[in-house]
DNA sequence: CATGAATGAGTGTTCATTCAT
DNA sequence: GATGAATGAACACTCATTCAT
C-alpha cells in the first residue's frame, strides 16, 4: 500500500521535474508560472509545493542533475581515447553551449548567485564548483591540444578561449528563436571559433617562445 | 526663478536615468520595475512618468546617447592615419569593453536582443542601427586587418571577433570591482585576446587557401 | 467533501455576480472597478478572476442568462394561441419591463452600445444577437397588431416603441424603491404608453396611406 | 494694470469653459482628463484650479449655463405666436434632444445627482428646479396640443411623452458617432415619433371620453 | 496671475503562495 | 497524498490634485 502511495508521489515529482525543465528551458524560468508547470504536470499546481519549496527551489534542483550530467559528459570526453584533444575541445565547446542555450535559465542561477539567501547557501556552493569542476576540465583540455603546463599562460589563454563561449551564450541566450534551430544554424560557426582560437594560441605561442 | 525649477526637474531625470541603468544593468530589463527605479531614484513612480513616456522609452532613451557616442569615437578611429589597422581594431575593442563597462553595464541592452520586437516602431530600431553601425565599422576594420573583401568569410570572422567581446564584457559586467581598477588589470588579457584571434583568422585563412 | 468547498465557490461566484450585477448597473460598467466589486462582494479582488477571465467576461456572463430567458418567455407570448396581438405586445412589454427592473438595471448593457466594439470577439456579439432577437420578436408582432409587413415603415414605428420602452426603463432604473413595488404602482401607466403607442400607429398609418 | 489683468483672467477662465465643454460633449466626462482641457485652452492643467476647485465643478459651472439656455429657448417657443401647439412640441421636443445628446455630459450630472457632498449642495437643487421647469413647459404645451387641464390626465400623458424622449436619449447617448451625424440622421424619426403620440393620446381621449 | 514638479490613489491583470479540506 | 479556493503583492500605467515658486 505504502509502495503505491510512493511510487505515484515519485512519479508526480518526476513529472513535475520534467515539466518544469522543459518549459524553463524553452520559455526561460520568468516567462512560465506554477499553474503551467501544474497543467503540464497533470497535478494541481498546489502539489508542486509538496516537493519544491518554491518556483526557485524547483529551479535550483532542477538545474543540479543537469549540470552533474553535463560534468559526466566533459569527463567521458576527456577519458575518450580515440579522439585528438583539439576534437575533444570542439566537442566540449559544444556540449557547453548546446547545454547552456538548453536551460536558459541557469543563467538567473548563475549570475544571481549572489542574492541567494545566506540560510541556504549550500545548493549554491555546489553549483559553483561544478562550474569550475568544468572549467578546470576544459582548461586542461586546451593544455593539451597546445602542450602547454598548467600555469599561467594556460589560464591566460583558457580565459580568452571562455570569453568565446560566454560571448556566444550572451548572443544567443535571449534570441527567441528555438533552440535547436538556432543550434543548427549556428554549430559550424562556433565550431570554427575554436579552431581559429587554437590556431591564434599556437602562433601567440611561437611568438611569445621566438621572444623568450 | 525658474532656474530653481528646472535645476530641480534636471536633476531627478537624471536621477532616475542613473538609477535605472544600474538596475536595468544589474537585474535586467524585465526585472526592474519602474517603482523600484523611483524608489532608488528618491521620487514617485509616476514622476518618471514625467520624464519617460513609458518603461521603453526610458530604456531607450538610456541606451541613445552612450551608444551614439561610441559610434562617434568609432569613427575617429577609423578616420585617423597614423595608426595600423591592426591597432586600429584593439584601439577599438578596447573603446568598446571601456564604454560598456563604464556606462554600468547597458551592454545587456546592446547585446541583448530580447527588447528588439521586430515588430515594433522606430526607438528600438535606431538601437538596433546604431549597433550594426558599430558592428560594421569593426567588421570593416578586421577585414582591412586581413586583407579580406567584404564577404561571407569576414562576417563569419567579425562574429567570431564579438563573442570575443561579448564574452569579456558578460564575464566582467556583474563584477563589483570599480571599472577603471578592473580595466587596468585586465586590459592586456584584452590585447592579448584581440592579438590571438587576429592570428587565429590568418592562420585559417592560409589554410582554406590552401585548400581552395 | 467536495461538497463544502464547491458549495462555498458556488457562493462566492454568486455574490460576485450579484455584486457586479448592482455595481454595473448603478454606476455604469467603466465606472466601477473589478476591487470595488470585490469589496462589496467580500472577496479578493483577484478572487474574480478565478470566476471571470476578465471584467468584460464578467459583464457578458451577467447579461447572458436573463436576457436568454427573457427571449424564452418573449417565444412562450408569441406561440400563445389565445391571445390577440395587441395583448400579447402588451404582455412582452410587461415582460420586458419587468424583466430589465427586476434584473437590477442591465439594461443599461442591454441598450447601452458601449461594450459592442464591432471589431472585437464573440461574446458581445452572442449578448447583440439575442438582443437582435427580442427586438425582432415585438417589432413581428407589433406587425400583426398594425396589419404591416416586415417593412420600414414598421422598422420605423417599432424603434420609437422601443424608446417607449427604454424612456421607462431608464427613467424608473435608479430609484431606490423596491422593483416590485414599483412595478404595481406603475404597470397601468405602461399599458396606456402602450396602448397610446398603438392608437397613434394607426392613426398614423391612415394619415400615410390618406397621402399615397 | 488691474483691468488687464483681470481681463486676461476672464479669457482664460472662458477659454477653459468652453473648452471643457466642446470635450466633455465630444468625448464625455471621464474620457477627459484636466491636461486636456489645459492643453486645448492653451494653459497650465494647474491654472484650471485657480477658477474651478475641481473636475467635478467645472462640469458642474459648465452645465448651469446650457441648461439656462435650454429653458431660455424653450421659452421663446412657448410665447412664439406663429407656430401651432404641435409644432411647438416638435420643436422642444428637437431641441431637448439636440441639447442633451450635445451635452453628453450632463447624464452624470443628472443621474449621479444623489452622490454630491451635502456641503455643495445648492448647485443641484438649481439644476433639478431647471429640469423641472423644462419638463412643466412642455407639459403645458402638451396640454395646449390636448386642449388639456393641468391635471392628472395630462401628466400621465406627459410621463408617457417624457420616455419616449428618455429611450431616445438612452438608446443614443452612448453612440460614439459623432453627434451632429446621428442627429441628422435619426432628427425625423423622433418628429415621427412625436406625431405619433400625439396622435395617440387623442385617440384615447376620445375613447375616454367615450367612456365617461 | 500662472506654472512646472511631484504625488497618492487608482486601473485591470498576473503570479507565487497558503489554507482548509 | 493531493486539491480547489482564496489571497496579497506586484506589474505598467493614468489621473485629478497639490505645492513651491
Amino acid at each position: 500500500m505504502d509502495s503505491k502511495h510512493s511510487h505515484r508521489s515519485e512519479e508526480t515529482k518526476k513529472a513535475i521535474l520534467t515539466t518544469a525543465g522543459k518549459l524553463f528551458a524553452n520559455k526561460g524560468y520568468d516567462a512560465v508560472s506554477m499553474r503551467e508547470i501544474a497543467k503540464q504536470a497533470k497535478c494541481s499546481h498546489t502539489t508542486i509545493y509538496l516537493y519544491f519549496k518554491s518556483k526557485e527551489s524547483l529551479l535550483h534542483q532542477l538545474s543540479m542533475p543537469s549540470l552533474t550530467q553535463l560534468k559526466l559528459k566533459m569527463q567521458e570526453i576527456v577519458q575518450s581515447n580515440t579522439l585528438p584533444p583539439e576534437k575533444k575541445l570542439k566537442e566540449m565547446s559544444n556540449q557547453f553551449i548546446h547545454f547552456c542555450l538548453n536551460n536558459k535559465n541557469l543563467h538567473t542561477i548563475f549570475i544571481n548567485a549572489k542574492s541567494t539567501r545566506v540560510d541556504e547557501q549550500k545548493p549554491e556552493l555546489e553549483i559553483n564548483q561544478i562550474r569550475l569542476e568544468i572549467f578546470s576540465i576544459m582548461k586542461n583540455t586546451l593544455g593539451e591540444c597546445l602542450s602547454l603546463p598548467n600555469d599561467d599562460q594556460l589560464l591566460a589563454y583558457s580565459r580568452i578561449f571562455f570569453y568565446n563561449l560566454y560571448g556566444i551564450l550572451s548572443t544567443y541566450s535571449y534570441q527567441h528563436e528555438p533552440t535547436e534551430v538556432l543550434l543548427e544554424r549556428l554549430i559550424p560557426t562556433f565550431g570554427l571559433s575554436v579552431e581559429i582560437l587554437i590556431l591564434g594560441f599556437k602562433a601567440n605561442l611561437k611568438l611569445v617562445e621566438g621572444e623568450g
